[in-house]
DNA sequence: GACAAGCTAGGACAAGTGTCCTAAAAGCAG
DNA sequence: CTGCTTTTAGGACACTTGTCCTAGCTTGTC
């Protein structure tokens, strides 16, 4: 039996196979694609290959599978960013990775946008209790940012830099799902490492 | 008898108080507040006062309000450019009023976003085919941008400073939304004055 | 007053929603 | 094997959704 209600919240998922991971990870992508309120039970259900019926013993409520895509992907990102912060040797190295990211999920951030931004757009207008901790995923690039920003040499305004390339990539990915363009996508990702290497040589 | 099926679809629409315009206006404020596929029939009809029923006189599918409500922007927004047009006297002080549309509707936006950036974002994950027409809400900036730009003197860059600000102002609208932060609009907005004033200084 | 047009209310309809129950199957410890 | 827990499938439940029909009401013209 188990004492503590509604399973492990927190902590690994032990297997990558155990159902329950399974449709975190499918309710993840489709959230994504579809959107939060326009993805149903049946949606994950038919994906993960269970019965519809045989999801409340998984998940209570539709509420309870955003908390835990949320916390998975809050899991996944803090990770992202710890392999940024073991690969990358300088700082101006590492918040080019976060820029890269642009690049590196382009097709999909063509058809459906940034997956943060998106989904805080969506809960805000659905009023929804889980708001915010999806902005938290926004924290967590943001106090990386400023982080690294403060290693670049301007500590004083590293949050203002991190919001500044926070906001500047969340708008590139808003248009360039609107206008279908990618080439836009990598014109901007240019543009953003020369302003990058421009804050790095004022520091110095 | 209207000979044309479906009353005007375009062209002005006569009396402000027509149930048929009211219901669009309704429909284009919930459809931003709310989202458009979690704004029902039923909520719109409440708030218009008019019976479910009612509604298939006037519009027989929820498409056919979103196209009237696109429309309805499209026809605001080009009117709103015109003024815009009329009143600014130079080029820069044009693309200022721009900018100061996130203070005019700074409550509006942290509350909300953007209503053209959520409204594309979220046709785009519902794959609708309107699509394309909420789309032309952001060429109708981008091109009015374009020409300012040019006019203040860099016609070869036009269109990518058009698409860098509409860009910026996006991921503003976005962060502010998702952090609730009004003082990071104003902020933005100041930086961006500044980097206007430095556009026109370098093309003079 | 008579008549036709447009407008309105109320409700029917099938489909889909999130939620929840129950009983059978599967897995596992003794 | 036995007994217990976990997992599963199937379906019921009440509700909302977009859509659509019909009958009555209002309005304006002759």
């Amino acid at each position: 039996m188990c004492p503590i209600s509604g399973h492990q919240q927190t902590g690994d998922e032990m297997s990558g196979s155990s159902t329950r991971a399974q449709i975190v990870e499918v309710a993840d992508r489709l959230f994504y694609e579809q959107g939060y309120e326009h993805t149903s039970f049946a949606d994950i259900a038919s994906e993960v290959k269970i019965s519809r019926g045989n999801f409340y013993h998984h998940f209570k409520t539709k509420d309870a599978i955003l908390s835990a895509v949320i916390e998975h992907r809050l899991a996944k990102t803090a990770q992202l960013l710890r392999q940024w912060e073991r690969e990358g040797k300088t700082a101006e190295e590492r918040i080019r990775r976060f820029i890269d990211i642009l690049i590196m999920n382009m097709a999909k951030v063509k058809r459906f946008g940034c997956p943060v931004g998106t989904l805080c757009s969506e809960l805000a207008k659905l009023d929804h209790a889980s708001q915010g901790d999806a902005t938290r995923l926004f924290s967590l690039f943001r106090e990386w940012l400023g982080g690294q920003f403060a290693e670049l040499g301007s500590p004083a305004d590293a949050d203002d830099l991190a919001m500044y390339l926070l906001a500047r990539s969340q708008g590139v990915a808003t248009l360039a799902s609107a206008f279908g363009d990618e080439a836009f996508i990598e014109q901007e990702v240019t543009a953003m490492h020369g302003w990058l290497r421009q804050q790095a040589e004022r520091a110095a």
